[in-house]
DNA sequence: TTCGACTTGACAACATTTGTCAAGATTAAA
DNA sequence: TTTAATCTTGACAAATGTTGTCAAGTCGAA
């Protein structure tokens, strides 16, 4: 059940060297939570990924990108065809302003 | 508020040219909720993309991609860096079967 | 105008997600 | 080993999100 986004945050944690406890009550969640975190079993809400961009002094938009990331990996793996998946999305995406 | 998915709906019925009543009760559900599929205001479930391809005699898995990546594409317009989140989860597929 | 098809917003019913608690592992030190 | 601190896990209520329906529209063609 690991996750790109929970990896990133044991290595950061793993820096600081501090318990989860610290980072979750920064959070102000349980510890538990924070854990689930880390090892991908809950998924952090979007302010909290700010919160702990914060707490690691981090850029948060890498943090950010590495959360979406897993997001959409969870779609991805629901289905056999990823890349092609992939390919229609990152199609879409060039056509951002064009309306029909 | 358009999707690729509700949109190749919309094309797909055009060419049967029926009314969206009919489709909606082979789903079994309201018109409205039809409608809405159509004009990327709700998403399908899963086990109406299904029925949908069924419907309308084409291959599941092309519906399904174009679902899918509705899904993804939602993601992505959330946040500013769309291509860079795409990568990362690119990778992350290739990485498929490696466990950390 | 009248008819059918389409669209939209609000709402209840249902489903999923979130955080907590409590109990159980694991780890490190003495 | 025993202890103490940390970490992990499952189950649950509360909060949040989603789905389908209804009712009240709009729009176009006859």
């Amino acid at each position: 059940m690991s996750s790109i986004f929970g990896n990133r945050l044991k290595k950061l944690r793993g820096l600081k060297n501090i318990p989860q406890r610290k980072v979750a009550s920064f959070l102000d969640v349980d510890a538990a939570t924070y854990c689930k975190f880390e090892n991908g079993d809950r998924k952090a809400r979007r302010e909290q990924v700010t919160l702990l961009a914060v707490f690691f002094s981090i850029n948060e938009k890498e943090l950010l990108q590495l959360w979406s990331a897993d997001k959409v990996y969870e779609i991805l793996v629901e289905e056999e065809d990823a890349k092609e998946i992939l390919s229609v999305v990152a199609e879409k995406i060039s056509n951002y302003c064009n309306k029909r």
